[in-house]
RNA sequence: GCCGUUGUAGCUCAGUGGUAGAGCACUUCCUUGGUAAGGAAGAGGUCGUGAGUUCAAUUCUCAUCAACGGCUCCA
């Protein structure tokens, strides 16, 4: 019997029931069938062996597409476990999956550690099984003789995974001496693999609760070419070089100190000046969006939190209390309360909505010490907040205005790598995790769904995300070294205006309580300038640099003349300095260009006779002579657009 | 908090069971030089902290603190 395959151009070709997939690519071509690692069918991704039993839609997966790199690694992660169950009889498996750049096979060693020397030994056999180019060999089997073979095994793990799955869904890969539970779909053979790094041992709660037993997870890479390989080690390199812990200690942005703390950054001169033109565009903007600022204090008392149901969800991430005269104060973790009693604090009516009161908060958490990372995750953060209290019928409008100051800042800062994130309740943590109000989740999630809807800002839905009081929209940004964190957030509160018992007086002179939205579209100072490091590899725009210009003259004659163009610039409110160390002009420029101040201002002889400076860009070079009062109108145009020249 | 790794000068890093070295930075001197490193000399460390083994510990062992790679968690 012959069958009908359609190909993604339209192409049909006909074929013998049964083919498989590895043979359609063959009678296209050899080159495609050495290169092919998996196929489409169907729309399902299928190993090369696998027989069409009829009519089907193919495509053949290959490296470049992100399909066959999964699959391909996913293959990787068996050849791995093969290799370790060879170095080390006995192991026990959990799961193996591809991930983002690689994979790595959780496993129980019993006694036994693992080492780096141990990952050397690994990758030897690794590569050795490789070579071997071992089919992987698919096999359905029953549930009853797949329990047999991991009961014999002794693998609790696997069998825990099989008690999840329906009889008669369940198949087998084997590869050379390695069996393992799995759906599947696997690369023709191991040959194909030819180069490996195994980049690390990490431990791993066994199904990703911290209650749980700890697993020995091992993370690895794998190319079809040791060329590929090279190139993915040196963009590694790459990346941490413009890791903002890396930057912010050669730009003299922030450092820590043992003795004040782990997690408690102090910001240097030149990350103060950053944090204070974040402010400054922080107040503008939410000035002309009609916000109220607001100061309040660090501390509050116990009955605050408890007042609003803080205290459950969140005391394991505060600092503990002080107590003194038998009250206990906490620092805050956290600023909407004190907002909240303002505003308590005068009677409001549906006239005085909404109201918007913002405030750079200062708040302190108590992160585990484990996830402390830099800027990213501290324990002292400075929040762009801003609570608004508005009626339900405002809403809408009020939280598409927030998005809108959200994708206004991102234009300012060109921030376009992020993901929007419709971060929800789960119906089964109600009452633990989150405030016990179905109805009220429900309807708030469908409120913000359809703002962003409307609004044609493109998100994804995430379940068990939200805040505990309602649900939010998380921007998600990645780290330079790949880790995933959320840059900014806008939050639906529903259940904090009841709690504090906040009200105003309606249209109908009747009593209603505020809906309230929590905002913080430039994240806290910490994980925003963290981002931003990273985003502009150090290269601030000249609005927000520290270094906006250096002047550099040519020798110690001309230095008092670099002194009264710094001044001049000073005046017109441009940051300059003057390096008047006896070095060489090329030295200067050499290291104003690595602290990357935004320009240099070289002076010699000639610009001191017109009045002129030889004016340079950060990465770009000369741009030629011109008079100071012509750099000053350059440079302040530049700063006020908060867009630097092209 | 958990698993693993690391901790030597301001920074980046060598090194050793017999109380330490390089490059850059710093200080001084020479040089006054036109768009990414001019030359010389000098100063600087109780080798993260505490205990143990040893005739002797920066080096070996243990504990502790911190950082890093993950897990968990999160702005």
């Amino acid at each position: 019997m012959s069958i009908q395959i359609s190909f993604p151009d339209g192409a049909v070709r006909q074929y013998e029931a049964g083919v498989s997939g590895f043979e359609v690519a063959k009678s296209i071509s050899e080159g495609l069938a050495r290169h092919v690692l998996a196929a489409r069918v169907n729309g399902e991704v299928w190993d090369l062996s696998r027989p069409i039993p009829s009519d089907a839609t193919i495509q053949f997966l290959k490296w470049e597409d992100s399909d066959g790199k999964s699959t391909f690694w996913h293959s990787s992660a068996h050849l791995m476990a093969e290799a370790v169950e060879a170095l080390f009889p006995g192991v026990k498996f959990w799961v193996g999956p591809p991930v983002e750049r690689g994979f790595y096979y959780d496993m129980d060693l019993g006694d036994r550690k693992i080492s780096e020397e141990d990952l050397v030994a690994l990758e030897k056999k690794m590569k050795e099984l490789a070579a071997a180019k071992s089919e992987f060999i698919r096999k359905v089997i029953s549930k009853s003789e797949a329990v047999e073979y991991f009961s014999a095994k002794g693998d609790e793990y696997k069998l825990d995974l099989l008690q999840g799955l329906t009889d008669g869904e369940i198949t087998f890969y084997t590869q050379g001496n390695f069996t393992d539970l799995c759906r599947g779909p696997h690369i023709p053979n191991t040959g194909l693999i030819k180069a490996i790094k195994l980049t690390g041992i990490a431990g791993a709660y066994w199904k990703g609760d911290e209650k749980n037993k700890m697993l020995t997870r091992v993370y690895g890479v794998t190319f079809p070419s040791q060329k590929e390989l090279d190139e993915y080690l040196a963009m590694l390199e790459e990346a941490k070089k413009r890791d903002h812990r890396k930057l912010g200690k050669e730009l003299g942005i922030f450092t820590f100190d043992d003795d004040v703390g782990p997690g408690l950054p102090l910001w240097m001169p030149n990350g103060a000046i950053v944090i204070e033109e974040l402010e400054k565009l922080a107040k503008e903007t939410e000035e002309d969006a009609g916000y109220k600022r607001v100061v309040t204090p660090h501390i509050a008392k116990e009955s605050m939190y408890i007042t609003s149901g803080h205290l459950p969800y969140y005391q394991d991430s505060m600092y503990p209390p002080m107590e003194l005269e038998g009250v206990k104060y906490y620092l805050r973790a956290m600023n909407c309360p004190h907002h909240h009693k303002i505003f308590d604090a005068e009677q409001r009516s549906y006239k005085d909505l909404p109201l918007r009161l913002a405030e750079y908060g200062t708040c302190y958490r108590y992160e585990q010490s484990g996830e402390l990372f830099g800027l990213m995750r501290v324990r002292c953060l400075h929040m762009n907040d801003a609570h608004i209290y508005c009626t339900r019928e405002q809403f809408a409008d009020e939280f598409r205005a927030v998005n809108d100051m959200y994708l206004k800042y991102f234009g300012i800062f060109g921030i376009d790598k992020y993901v929007m994130r419709l971060s929800l309740h789960d119906p089964a943590k109600l009452g633990q995790k989150y405030i016990n109000e179905p109805e009220l989740w429900i309807e708030t999630e469908a409120m913000v769904r359809q703002v962003l809807i409307e609004s044609n800002i493109p998100f994804i839905e995430v379940a068990d995300e939200g805040a505990f009081y309602g649900p939010k929209i998380d921007v998600q940004i990645w780290s330079a070294i790949g880790r995933e964190f959320t840059l900014a957030t806008n939050q639906v509160d529903f259940a904090q205006g009841r709690r504090f018992n906040l009200s105003y007086t309606t249209a109908g002179n009747e009593t209603d309580v505020p809906l309230i939205i929590h905002r913080a579209p430039l994240g806290t100072h910490e994980r925003f300038i963290g981002f931003l490091l990273e985003h502009y590899a150090g290269k601030f725009p000249l609005w927000l640099n520290p270094r906006q210009v250096k002047v550099l003259p040519i020798s110690d004659k001309f230095a008092d003349y670099a002194k009264s163009v710094a001044s001049q610039l000073k005046k017109a409110g441009i940051r300059a300095e003057v390096d008047d160390r006896n070095e060489k002009i090329g030295k200067k420029i050499r290291e104003a260009e690595l602290q990357r101040a935004s320009y240099m201002a070289v002076v010699g002889e000639k610009e001191m006779e017109q009045g002129q400076v030889a004016l340079r860009r950060q990465g770009k070079g000369d741009l030629g002579s011109m008079t100071v009062e012509a750099v000053i109108a350059k440079l302040k145009n530049e700063i006020s657009s908060r867009r630097d020249d092209e």
